[in-house]
DNA sequence: CTTTGTATTATGGTATACCATAACACCAAA
DNA sequence: TTTGGTGTTATGGTATACCATAATACAAAG
């Protein structure tokens, strides 16, 4: 099991976090030392989806070396494989900047994210077992209850385990690496949305009704209640691209 | 519109290929220069898909620097971004290797191609176009005249193309970026699929049921075309790979 | 004030050096 | 033959040098 990183703001120091299960008696010891480019690239991913990089900024290596203290090696392996993550993208002759995203792919990824949490909640609530839906009642009163306690960030990461938790209960780890991906994409909507004064937007409440689905065993009706979620999402997210950007 | 390259087996040089449509009159010139990483990056991307490198193989960077004369920064910076599409992975203490691919994996990555699949021929048959027929029968064409003399990778490619219509035709762009990583993570299975004696397999019927449906734009109908062929191609990688590594 | 030419600078591309450490090879003892 | 100790090698991690060239700044001419 991979450490992960605890969450730390821009321009402070990460701390390897060793959690979950451990392997144990004579299993494999499975451990994998931190590079300093994992480190990197989970700092640099981190600064994007929070928004400390705005869409359209240059990445600028060496100002990135001298913030970060590293060497270019470094900065210029991480900024590829965002690069093939989609959050940043390269301009001829100008470098790498923080990938812009217009309503035309926004909506393009919301859809097959309807598509694939959609399958992904109706085969968790098949296959729900006590225990997992201790989890998932556990990760939505931690979303609920520290909600105001919680910046941007904390509150993206604890939505994101929280379907975490749904996309393993059904066994659906490819669709969750996809997910996973287009939610740091998306990350900047996912952030205005919840900053919008739309009123018809109501996440806790969708998300307690995708939870009480799930937990019941009602495959169906856990499939609906992520479809209805993500229609509004979807919705609340178009007003507010299209507002400012129009593609 | 950028370069792309024309095939190359792995140890000759590539050649890079303007196709398509060019900007015209005083729009802004489109050209991205080709640097030595997208030529190697191309190249080793093929010859995973194309089998030379084997799935564990390690991928050690001084004899590849060797083989493509060329320097670690650049075959590194190519190895980080295969491994976020999925193609490579990096062992504790060993280095990089060509990524297993277990029916675990391979079941989860037909099921959601089956659903991108199948949106994308609904959403082409319904918005089809007569020049888009046109393309994609052309397209079925050369796959199917030329077939025999098409090595794996001119096959696999061939198809890619027939499914980049579709997908382009849907305006299902973002869905393709998915799609398209997953014909290369799975075209190992797809290689052995059309080498199989299976003999309920028949993917050229299946691909012409498909075309005939989108070009009638019956969009139910194209919709559950692809998801026959599917259905069948699923059961046919699955027996191949049962027989070979049970995870 | 605008345009053009030119010098300077910034910056990405690429190569190579150096190091730590895990893997591996080999040998001796039991 | 097996096991343990030790030396050697392979190899990934990381830093830095060098270069080409596009971007930028600046000045002069109209």
């Amino acid at each position: 099991m991979l450490a992960h990183w605890g969450l730390t703001p821009w321009g402070q120091t990460p701390i390897a976090i060793m959690e979950g299960q451990m392997s144990k008696g004579l299993d494999k010891i499975d451990f994998q030392p931190v590079t300093l480019r994992d480190q990197v690239q989970e700092r640099m991913r981190e600064a994007i989806i929070e928004g400390h990089f705005k869409p359209g900024e240059r990445l600028v290596e060496r100002p990135l070396c001298d913030q970060l203290g590293v060497s270019r090696t470094v900065i210029r392996e991480t900024i590829r494989y965002l690069e093939a993550e989609g959050l940043v993208q390269i301009l001829p002759n100008r470098g790498p900047i923080v990938a812009y995203l217009y309503w035309k792919e926004a909506k393009q990824i919301y859809e097959i994210r309807r598509m694939l949490e959609m399958a992904a909640a109706q085969a968790c609530a098949e296959n729900i077992s006590v225990e997992l839906a201790k989890s998932l009642r556990a990760a939505l009163e931690h979303l609920n209850n520290d909600r105001s306690d919680m910046s941007a960030t904390e509150l993206y990461h604890a939505t994101s385990d929280f379907y975490e938790l749904i996309f393993s209960g059904a066994g659906h780890d490819i669709a969750w690496e996809v997910v996973q991906r287009f939610h740091a994409r998306i990350s900047r909507l996912r952030r205005l949305t919840l900053s919008s004064s739309n009123r018809q937007y109501s996440g806790p409440a969708h998300m307690q009704a995708i939870c009480d689905a799930i937990c019941s065993g009602d495959g169906q009706a856990a499939s609906k209640a992520v479809g209805s979620h993500l229609d509004d999402v979807m919705q609340v997210a178009e007003q507010l691209l299209k507002g400012e950007d129009d593609y």
